[in-house]
DNA sequence: TTGACTTGGTGTCTGTTTTACACTATCATA
DNA sequence: TATGATAGTGTAAAACAGACACCAAGTCAA
Protein backbone atom coordinates (compact mmCIF):
# COMPACT_ATOMS: atom_id res chain seq x y z
CA UNK A 1 0.00 0.00 0.00
CA UNK A 2 1.83 3.22 -1.10
CA UNK A 3 0.02 6.85 -1.07
CA UNK A 4 0.79 9.71 -4.17
CA UNK A 5 1.30 13.21 -2.96
CA UNK A 6 1.85 16.58 -5.56
CA UNK A 7 4.58 17.66 -3.26
CA UNK A 8 6.97 15.69 -0.87
CA UNK A 9 5.88 15.93 2.80
CA UNK A 10 7.79 15.77 6.06
CA UNK A 11 7.77 12.82 8.07
CA UNK A 12 5.66 13.51 10.95
CA UNK A 13 7.03 11.78 14.70
CA UNK A 14 6.23 12.40 17.82
CA UNK A 15 9.11 11.65 20.75
CA UNK A 16 8.68 11.30 24.78
CA UNK A 17 10.34 12.61 27.32
CA UNK A 18 9.26 10.84 30.60
CA UNK A 19 10.75 11.64 33.91
CA UNK A 20 10.95 9.49 37.12
CA UNK A 21 12.16 10.03 40.80
CA UNK A 22 14.15 7.59 42.72
CA UNK A 23 16.16 8.22 45.82
CA UNK A 24 19.04 9.49 43.85
CA UNK A 25 17.86 11.27 41.05
CA UNK A 26 15.71 12.19 38.64
CA UNK A 27 15.78 10.20 35.99
CA UNK A 28 14.39 9.77 32.53
CA UNK A 29 13.10 6.87 30.48
CA UNK A 30 15.26 6.09 27.16
CA UNK A 31 14.85 2.97 24.60
CA UNK A 32 17.59 1.50 22.90
CA UNK A 33 16.98 1.41 19.15
CA UNK A 34 16.94 -2.30 17.61
CA UNK A 35 17.00 -0.55 13.98
CA UNK A 36 19.17 1.81 12.33
CA UNK A 37 19.47 4.85 11.99
CA UNK A 38 21.45 4.46 15.25
CA UNK A 39 20.96 0.90 15.89
CA UNK A 40 22.21 0.38 19.21
CA UNK A 41 22.01 4.16 20.58
CA UNK A 42 19.91 4.87 23.36
CA UNK A 43 16.92 7.60 22.47
CA UNK A 44 13.81 8.69 23.57
CA UNK A 45 10.90 6.46 22.97
CA UNK A 46 8.63 8.12 20.02
CA UNK A 47 7.85 7.22 16.13
CA UNK A 48 5.63 8.23 13.49
CA UNK A 49 2.30 9.76 13.38
CA UNK A 50 -0.32 7.35 12.04
CA UNK A 51 -2.95 9.33 9.74
CA UNK A 52 -5.81 8.82 12.15
CA UNK A 53 -4.35 9.45 15.37
CA UNK A 54 -4.19 12.54 17.25
CA UNK A 55 -0.12 13.77 17.98
CA UNK A 56 -0.93 12.55 21.83
CA UNK A 57 -2.38 9.22 20.72
CA UNK A 58 0.72 9.14 19.03
CA UNK A 59 2.77 9.34 22.16
CA UNK A 60 0.90 7.28 24.15
CA UNK A 61 0.82 4.23 21.25
CA UNK A 62 4.31 4.73 21.25
CA UNK A 63 4.95 4.55 24.08
CA UNK A 64 3.02 1.35 25.42
CA UNK A 65 4.92 -0.61 22.12
CA UNK A 66 8.26 0.67 23.14
CA UNK A 67 8.37 0.75 27.10
CA UNK A 68 4.88 -0.79 28.15
CA UNK A 69 4.14 2.24 29.96
CA UNK A 70 0.39 2.91 29.86
CA UNK A 71 -2.29 5.60 31.55
CA UNK A 72 -0.01 8.99 31.83
CA UNK A 73 -0.61 12.41 31.35
CA UNK A 74 1.82 13.88 28.68
CA UNK A 75 2.02 17.39 27.63
CA UNK A 76 3.39 19.26 24.96
CA UNK A 77 6.72 20.12 24.94
CA UNK A 78 7.65 22.06 21.41
CA UNK A 79 8.47 20.88 18.20
CA UNK A 80 11.87 20.45 16.77
CA UNK A 81 11.74 20.80 13.14
CA UNK A 82 16.09 21.55 12.07
CA UNK A 83 16.17 20.25 7.97
CA UNK A 84 18.77 17.75 8.80
CA UNK A 85 17.79 16.41 12.48
CA UNK A 86 16.96 12.76 10.77
CA UNK A 87 19.85 11.62 8.35
CA UNK A 88 17.11 9.75 6.58
CA UNK A 89 14.67 11.45 5.38
CA UNK A 90 13.17 15.07 6.68
CA UNK A 91 11.39 14.57 9.98
CA UNK A 92 9.74 16.80 11.89
CA UNK A 93 8.77 16.10 16.10
CA UNK A 94 6.30 16.88 18.28
CA UNK A 95 7.65 16.33 21.88
CA UNK A 96 5.86 15.41 24.53
CA UNK A 97 6.72 15.07 28.54
CA UNK A 98 5.32 13.28 31.36
CA UNK A 99 6.36 12.71 35.08
CA UNK A 100 5.52 9.42 36.26
CA UNK A 101 6.06 7.83 39.99
CA UNK A 102 8.78 5.18 39.06
CA UNK A 103 7.19 2.42 41.53
CA UNK A 104 3.64 2.25 39.48
CA UNK A 105 5.34 1.40 36.30
CA UNK A 106 6.87 -1.65 35.09
CA UNK A 107 8.91 -1.00 32.04
CA UNK A 108 9.36 -3.79 29.34
CA UNK A 109 11.23 -3.13 25.96
CA UNK A 110 9.28 -3.81 22.88
CA UNK A 111 8.93 -3.02 19.25
CA UNK A 112 11.83 -1.18 17.69
CA UNK A 113 13.44 -1.25 20.71
CA UNK A 114 15.64 -3.85 22.55
CA UNK A 115 15.67 -2.78 25.90
CA UNK A 116 14.44 0.17 27.87
CA UNK A 117 15.93 1.52 30.79
CA UNK A 118 15.85 4.77 33.09
CA UNK A 119 18.60 6.92 33.38
CA UNK A 120 19.65 9.52 35.75
CA UNK A 121 19.27 12.89 34.04
CA UNK A 122 22.85 14.17 34.65
CA UNK A 123 24.45 11.05 33.37
CA UNK A 124 22.83 10.21 30.46
CA UNK A 125 24.51 8.20 27.44
CA UNK A 126 24.93 9.45 24.14
CA UNK A 127 21.17 9.83 22.61
CA UNK A 128 20.20 9.02 18.93
CA UNK A 129 18.97 12.32 16.67
CA UNK A 130 18.50 15.81 18.54
CA UNK A 131 16.91 13.94 21.54
CA UNK A 132 19.70 15.49 24.06
CA UNK A 133 18.35 19.08 22.56
CA UNK A 134 15.14 17.51 23.31
CA UNK A 135 16.30 16.76 26.84
CA UNK A 136 17.59 19.45 27.75
CA UNK A 137 13.97 21.61 26.58
CA UNK A 138 12.25 19.62 28.64
CA UNK A 139 14.34 19.83 31.41
CA UNK A 140 13.57 23.23 31.49
CA UNK A 141 10.31 23.19 31.26
CA UNK A 142 9.98 21.35 34.14
CA UNK A 143 11.65 23.80 35.79
CA UNK A 144 10.22 26.52 34.80
CA UNK A 145 6.81 24.90 35.12
CA UNK A 146 7.28 23.21 39.53
CA UNK A 147 7.79 26.86 40.75
CA UNK A 148 4.51 27.98 39.49
CA UNK A 149 2.52 24.82 39.80
CA UNK A 150 2.16 21.53 42.10
CA UNK A 151 2.75 19.60 39.04
CA UNK A 152 5.55 16.97 40.48
CA UNK A 153 3.60 15.42 42.81
CA UNK A 154 3.30 13.08 40.22
CA UNK A 155 6.49 12.04 40.73
CA UNK A 156 6.12 10.62 44.10
CA UNK A 157 4.28 7.54 45.06
CA UNK A 158 0.63 8.33 46.39
CA UNK A 159 1.61 8.80 50.01
CA UNK A 160 4.82 11.10 50.73
CA UNK A 161 6.68 12.32 53.33
CA UNK A 162 7.59 15.87 53.16
CA UNK A 163 11.15 15.23 53.10
CA UNK A 164 10.52 13.70 50.34
CA UNK A 165 8.45 16.54 48.66
CA UNK A 166 11.32 18.51 49.72
CA UNK A 167 14.24 16.78 47.68
CA UNK A 168 12.17 16.17 44.68
CA UNK A 169 11.64 20.25 44.70
CA UNK A 170 15.73 20.24 45.45
CA UNK A 171 16.43 18.25 42.81
CA UNK A 172 14.11 19.46 39.56
CA UNK A 173 15.46 22.76 40.67
CA UNK A 174 18.74 22.03 41.42
CA UNK A 175 19.20 24.11 45.28
CA UNK A 176 18.75 23.48 48.40
CA UNK A 177 15.45 24.79 50.43
CA UNK A 178 15.50 25.52 53.68
CA UNK A 179 13.36 23.06 55.51
CA UNK A 180 11.17 25.27 57.76
CA UNK A 181 10.75 27.73 55.27
CA UNK A 182 9.08 24.72 52.47
CA UNK A 183 7.36 23.23 55.27
CA UNK A 184 5.88 26.38 56.50
CA UNK A 185 4.70 27.27 52.44
CA UNK A 186 4.06 23.89 51.26
CA UNK A 187 1.19 23.52 54.31
CA UNK A 188 0.33 27.26 53.96
CA UNK A 189 -1.03 26.15 50.44
CA UNK A 190 -3.44 23.82 52.07
CA UNK A 191 -2.82 21.08 49.31
CA UNK A 192 -1.52 18.41 50.96
CA UNK A 193 -3.88 15.77 53.16
CA UNK A 194 -2.00 15.05 56.41
CA UNK A 195 -2.48 11.10 56.87
CA UNK A 196 -2.71 9.47 60.22
CA UNK A 197 0.31 7.18 59.14
CA UNK A 198 3.85 7.46 59.28
CA UNK A 199 6.54 5.94 57.23
CA UNK A 200 7.57 2.18 58.51
CA UNK A 201 10.84 0.22 58.17
CA UNK A 202 12.96 2.92 58.34
CA UNK A 203 15.93 3.30 61.37
CA UNK A 204 15.12 6.19 62.57
CA UNK A 205 12.05 8.86 64.04
CA UNK A 206 9.40 8.01 61.02
CA UNK A 207 7.90 10.64 59.56
CA UNK A 208 4.35 12.22 58.94
CA UNK A 209 3.02 10.70 55.56
CA UNK A 210 0.74 13.33 53.22
CA UNK A 211 -1.02 13.16 50.16
CA UNK A 212 -1.91 15.58 47.81
CA UNK A 213 -5.51 16.63 47.97
CA UNK A 214 -6.31 17.10 44.08
CA UNK A 215 -9.98 18.31 45.08
CA UNK A 216 -8.81 21.32 46.67
CA UNK A 217 -6.01 22.06 44.02
CA UNK A 218 -8.53 21.97 41.37
CA UNK A 219 -10.75 24.77 43.72
CA UNK A 220 -8.09 26.74 44.48
CA UNK A 221 -6.68 27.01 40.73
CA UNK A 222 -10.08 27.94 39.91
CA UNK A 223 -9.95 30.96 42.04
CA UNK A 224 -6.53 31.90 40.36
CA UNK A 225 -4.32 30.87 43.37
CA UNK A 226 -0.81 31.13 43.04
CA UNK A 227 1.70 27.79 43.60
CA UNK A 228 5.00 29.73 43.61
CA UNK A 229 7.38 27.72 45.86
CA UNK B 1 5.88 16.25 -9.86
CA UNK B 2 4.68 13.95 -7.62
CA UNK B 3 5.68 11.69 -4.70
CA UNK B 4 5.25 8.31 -3.22
CA UNK B 5 5.11 7.19 0.15
CA UNK B 6 4.76 4.05 1.79
CA UNK B 7 1.98 5.16 4.30
CA UNK B 8 -0.44 8.11 4.24
CA UNK B 9 1.27 10.97 5.57
CA UNK B 10 -0.57 14.33 7.47
CA UNK B 11 0.59 17.50 5.71
CA UNK B 12 1.90 19.76 8.11
CA UNK B 13 1.52 23.52 8.27
CA UNK B 14 2.44 26.40 10.12
CA UNK B 15 -0.02 29.38 11.23
CA UNK B 16 1.03 32.93 12.46
CA UNK B 17 -0.68 34.89 15.22
CA UNK B 18 0.78 38.43 15.06
CA UNK B 19 -0.29 41.19 17.95
CA UNK B 20 -0.02 44.81 17.62
CA UNK B 21 -1.12 47.36 19.57
CA UNK B 22 -3.03 50.76 19.05
CA UNK B 23 -3.95 53.60 21.38
CA UNK B 24 -7.16 51.43 21.73
CA UNK B 25 -6.74 48.03 21.51
CA UNK B 26 -4.79 44.80 21.14
CA UNK B 27 -5.20 43.45 17.50
CA UNK B 28 -4.19 40.38 15.22
CA UNK B 29 -3.17 40.39 12.11
CA UNK B 30 -5.56 38.30 9.99
CA UNK B 31 -5.92 37.25 6.05
CA UNK B 32 -9.21 36.62 4.31
CA UNK B 33 -8.93 33.62 2.25
CA UNK B 34 -8.89 33.30 -1.72
CA UNK B 35 -8.89 30.15 -2.15
CA UNK B 36 -11.20 27.05 -0.91
CA UNK B 37 -11.68 25.97 2.04
CA UNK B 38 -13.57 28.55 4.12
CA UNK B 39 -13.06 31.11 0.71
CA UNK B 40 -13.86 34.67 1.81
CA UNK B 41 -13.01 33.63 5.82
CA UNK B 42 -10.85 35.63 8.00
CA UNK B 43 -7.94 33.42 9.10
CA UNK B 44 -4.51 33.38 9.96
CA UNK B 45 -1.59 33.71 8.06
CA UNK B 46 0.01 31.00 7.29
CA UNK B 47 0.63 27.49 4.72
CA UNK B 48 2.44 24.28 4.23
CA UNK B 49 5.81 23.60 5.11
CA UNK B 50 8.03 22.93 2.20
CA UNK B 51 10.03 19.63 2.34
CA UNK B 52 13.67 21.77 2.84
CA UNK B 53 12.93 24.89 5.22
CA UNK B 54 12.51 24.75 8.99
CA UNK B 55 9.39 25.21 10.58
CA UNK B 56 10.02 29.06 11.20
CA UNK B 57 11.45 29.37 7.98
CA UNK B 58 7.85 28.19 6.21
CA UNK B 59 6.24 30.98 9.32
CA UNK B 60 8.47 33.76 8.03
CA UNK B 61 7.74 32.84 4.29
CA UNK B 62 4.00 32.31 4.47
CA UNK B 63 3.74 35.71 6.35
CA UNK B 64 5.69 37.44 3.89
CA UNK B 65 3.99 36.37 1.01
CA UNK B 66 0.37 36.61 2.60
CA UNK B 67 0.90 39.99 4.55
CA UNK B 68 4.27 41.33 3.55
CA UNK B 69 5.44 41.34 6.82
CA UNK B 70 8.92 40.89 7.48
CA UNK B 71 11.79 40.60 9.76
CA UNK B 72 9.91 39.83 12.71
CA UNK B 73 10.78 37.62 15.81
CA UNK B 74 8.82 34.64 15.90
CA UNK B 75 8.72 32.02 18.70
CA UNK B 76 6.85 28.83 18.77
CA UNK B 77 3.61 28.46 19.94
CA UNK B 78 1.93 25.15 19.98
CA UNK B 79 1.24 22.78 17.74
CA UNK B 80 -2.45 21.68 16.86
CA UNK B 81 -3.05 17.89 15.68
CA UNK B 82 -6.85 17.01 16.05
CA UNK B 83 -7.74 14.51 13.39
CA UNK B 84 -10.44 16.67 11.78
CA UNK B 85 -9.04 20.52 11.83
CA UNK B 86 -8.78 20.79 7.83
CA UNK B 87 -11.97 19.62 6.22
CA UNK B 88 -9.92 18.33 3.14
CA UNK B 89 -7.23 15.96 4.17
CA UNK B 90 -5.23 15.32 7.88
CA UNK B 91 -2.56 18.28 8.71
CA UNK B 92 -1.21 19.45 11.47
CA UNK B 93 -0.21 22.90 12.20
CA UNK B 94 2.25 24.24 13.85
CA UNK B 95 1.53 27.92 15.20
CA UNK B 96 3.85 30.95 15.92
CA UNK B 97 3.16 33.97 17.59
CA UNK B 98 5.09 37.41 17.20
CA UNK B 99 4.47 41.20 18.32
CA UNK B 100 5.14 44.12 16.59
CA UNK B 101 4.42 47.63 15.97
CA UNK B 102 1.69 48.67 14.20
CA UNK B 103 3.53 51.35 13.15
CA UNK B 104 6.33 50.05 11.64
CA UNK B 105 4.77 47.80 9.36
CA UNK B 106 2.54 48.13 6.19
CA UNK B 107 0.47 45.03 5.40
CA UNK B 108 -0.43 44.31 1.80
CA UNK B 109 -2.40 40.97 0.70
CA UNK B 110 -0.98 38.76 -1.68
CA UNK B 111 -0.92 35.24 -2.76
CA UNK B 112 -3.79 32.91 -1.22
CA UNK B 113 -4.62 36.34 0.31
CA UNK B 114 -7.56 38.38 -0.78
CA UNK B 115 -6.89 40.77 2.11
CA UNK B 116 -5.04 41.24 5.26
CA UNK B 117 -6.19 43.71 8.20
CA UNK B 118 -5.86 43.75 12.13
CA UNK B 119 -8.84 43.02 14.31
CA UNK B 120 -9.03 43.80 17.86
CA UNK B 121 -8.76 40.59 19.73
CA UNK B 122 -11.88 41.05 21.94
CA UNK B 123 -13.80 41.51 18.28
CA UNK B 124 -12.78 38.67 16.34
CA UNK B 125 -14.36 37.50 13.05
CA UNK B 126 -15.23 34.00 12.55
CA UNK B 127 -12.14 32.33 11.90
CA UNK B 128 -11.60 29.32 9.41
CA UNK B 129 -10.18 25.93 11.11
CA UNK B 130 -9.64 25.88 14.52
CA UNK B 131 -8.15 29.04 14.07
CA UNK B 132 -9.96 30.59 17.09
CA UNK B 133 -8.33 27.93 19.37
CA UNK B 134 -4.63 29.13 18.14
CA UNK B 135 -5.89 32.49 18.71
CA UNK B 136 -6.96 31.56 22.67
CA UNK B 137 -4.03 29.55 23.32
CA UNK B 138 -1.33 32.38 21.90
CA UNK B 139 -3.40 35.20 24.48
CA UNK B 140 -3.31 33.07 26.97
CA UNK B 141 0.83 32.39 26.84
CA UNK B 142 1.21 36.26 26.07
CA UNK B 143 -0.25 36.76 29.13
CA UNK B 144 1.54 34.20 30.81
CA UNK B 145 4.92 35.64 29.15
CA UNK B 146 4.44 39.05 29.95
CA UNK B 147 4.31 38.74 33.77
CA UNK B 148 7.83 37.44 33.75
CA UNK B 149 9.55 38.66 30.84
CA UNK B 150 9.46 42.22 29.45
CA UNK B 151 8.57 41.03 26.29
CA UNK B 152 6.13 43.71 25.19
CA UNK B 153 7.91 46.23 23.96
CA UNK B 154 8.06 45.20 20.52
CA UNK B 155 4.63 46.04 20.61
CA UNK B 156 5.25 49.95 21.28
CA UNK B 157 6.95 52.45 19.47
CA UNK B 158 10.54 52.89 20.00
CA UNK B 159 10.15 55.72 22.06
CA UNK B 160 7.19 55.59 24.39
CA UNK B 161 5.72 57.06 27.58
CA UNK B 162 5.50 55.60 30.76
CA UNK B 163 1.42 56.00 29.96
CA UNK B 164 1.59 53.99 27.12
CA UNK B 165 3.31 51.39 28.95
CA UNK B 166 1.57 51.04 31.35
CA UNK B 167 -1.64 50.92 29.18
CA UNK B 168 -0.20 47.96 27.00
CA UNK B 169 0.14 45.62 30.42
CA UNK B 170 -3.41 46.79 31.44
CA UNK B 171 -4.41 45.57 27.54
CA UNK B 172 -2.80 42.27 27.58
CA UNK B 173 -3.39 41.42 31.72
CA UNK B 174 -6.80 42.50 31.09
CA UNK B 175 -6.77 44.48 34.91
CA UNK B 176 -5.92 48.00 36.09
CA UNK B 177 -2.49 48.60 37.10
CA UNK B 178 -1.55 51.82 39.91
CA UNK B 179 0.18 54.31 38.15
CA UNK B 180 2.74 55.00 41.06
CA UNK B 181 3.23 51.65 41.68
CA UNK B 182 3.94 50.28 38.23
CA UNK B 183 6.57 53.07 37.61
CA UNK B 184 8.26 52.31 40.73
CA UNK B 185 8.61 48.98 39.50
CA UNK B 186 9.31 49.85 36.00
CA UNK B 187 11.87 52.14 36.32
CA UNK B 188 13.64 50.24 39.23
CA UNK B 189 14.24 47.71 37.09
CA UNK B 190 16.46 49.62 35.10
CA UNK B 191 16.03 48.80 31.29
CA UNK B 192 14.29 51.97 30.60
CA UNK B 193 16.25 54.86 29.64
CA UNK B 194 15.15 58.11 29.86
CA UNK B 195 14.76 60.53 26.99
CA UNK B 196 15.77 63.94 26.92
CA UNK B 197 12.51 64.48 24.57
CA UNK B 198 9.25 64.65 25.12
CA UNK B 199 5.60 64.25 23.43
CA UNK B 200 4.95 66.61 21.05
CA UNK B 201 1.20 67.74 19.45
CA UNK B 202 -0.67 66.88 23.02
CA UNK B 203 -3.12 69.08 24.07
CA UNK B 204 -1.84 68.75 27.75
CA UNK B 205 1.24 68.49 29.72
CA UNK B 206 3.94 66.44 27.40
CA UNK B 207 4.93 63.36 28.92
CA UNK B 208 8.71 62.22 28.95
CA UNK B 209 9.83 59.60 26.30
CA UNK B 210 11.55 56.44 27.10
CA UNK B 211 13.17 53.75 25.15
CA UNK B 212 14.10 50.17 25.84
CA UNK B 213 17.71 49.58 26.49
CA UNK B 214 18.27 46.42 25.01
CA UNK B 215 21.78 45.72 26.48
CA UNK B 216 20.92 46.25 30.02
CA UNK B 217 18.47 43.58 29.03
CA UNK B 218 20.40 41.16 28.35
CA UNK B 219 22.95 42.19 30.83
CA UNK B 220 20.38 41.67 33.64
CA UNK B 221 18.87 38.46 31.85
CA UNK B 222 22.10 36.87 31.93
CA UNK B 223 22.53 37.43 35.84
CA UNK B 224 19.54 35.87 36.22
CA UNK B 225 17.58 39.23 37.13
CA UNK B 226 13.52 38.92 37.42
CA UNK B 227 11.36 41.08 35.44
CA UNK B 228 8.19 40.27 36.95
CA UNK B 229 5.59 42.63 36.68
C1' DT C 1 20.31 0.04 79.35
C1' DT C 2 22.42 3.65 77.74
C1' DG C 3 24.58 6.46 74.57
C1' DA C 4 25.31 7.61 69.83
C1' DC C 5 23.34 8.28 65.50
C1' DT C 6 19.82 9.56 62.20
C1' DT C 7 16.07 12.02 60.58
C1' DG C 8 11.62 14.55 62.02
C1' DG C 9 9.60 18.50 63.45
C1' DT C 10 9.07 23.28 65.01
C1' DG C 11 9.09 29.54 65.57
C1' DT C 12 10.91 34.04 65.45
C1' DC C 13 12.99 37.91 63.74
C1' DT C 14 14.48 40.93 60.04
C1' DG C 15 14.58 42.93 55.73
C1' DT C 16 12.15 43.30 51.39
C1' DT C 17 8.32 43.63 48.58
C1' DT C 18 3.72 44.75 47.66
C1' DT C 19 -0.17 47.33 47.99
C1' DA C 20 -3.24 51.13 48.85
C1' DC C 21 -3.86 55.71 48.40
C1' DA C 22 -4.30 61.73 46.64
C1' DC C 23 -2.45 65.76 45.47
C1' DT C 24 0.36 69.26 42.75
C1' DA C 25 2.56 70.40 38.13
C1' DT C 26 2.43 71.51 33.38
C1' DC C 27 0.62 72.56 29.12
C1' DA C 28 -2.98 73.82 25.68
C1' DT C 29 -7.05 75.89 24.71
C1' DA C 30 -11.23 78.54 25.17
C1' DT D 1 -6.92 83.65 33.09
C1' DA D 2 -9.75 79.78 34.10
C1' DT D 3 -10.62 75.11 32.71
C1' DG D 4 -9.53 70.61 31.35
C1' DA D 5 -6.41 66.94 30.46
C1' DT D 6 -2.67 64.19 31.60
C1' DA D 7 2.07 63.95 34.02
C1' DG D 8 4.44 63.13 37.85
C1' DT D 9 5.46 62.12 42.71
C1' DG D 10 5.92 59.59 48.36
C1' DT D 11 4.52 57.28 52.42
C1' DA D 12 2.68 54.04 55.52
C1' DA D 13 0.91 49.44 56.51
C1' DA D 14 0.69 44.69 55.49
C1' DA D 15 2.33 40.62 53.52
C1' DC D 16 6.00 37.83 52.29
C1' DA D 17 10.64 35.82 52.09
C1' DG D 18 14.74 34.32 54.04
C1' DA D 19 17.95 33.31 57.64
C1' DC D 20 18.67 30.63 61.36
C1' DA D 21 19.19 26.20 65.76
C1' DC D 22 17.46 23.16 68.77
C1' DC D 23 14.72 19.31 70.83
C1' DA D 24 12.09 14.84 69.77
C1' DA D 25 11.65 10.18 68.49
C1' DG D 26 13.17 6.20 67.08
C1' DT D 27 17.05 2.49 65.85
C1' DC D 28 21.08 0.20 66.77
C1' DA D 29 25.20 -1.34 68.77
C1' DA D 30 28.27 -1.53 72.64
Amino acid sequence: MTVTYEFPRPNLAVDCVVFGLDEEDLKILLIQRAIPPFEGRWALPGGFVQIDETLEEAALRELREETGMQDLFLEQLYTFGAVGRDPRERVVSVAYYALVNLGDHEIEAATDARNAAWFSVDDLPQLAFDHTEIVQTALKRLKGKVIYEPVGFELLPRKFTLTQLQRMYEKILERPIDKRNFRKKILGMGLLQELDEVQVDVSHRAARLYRFDEKKYRRLRQRGFNFEI
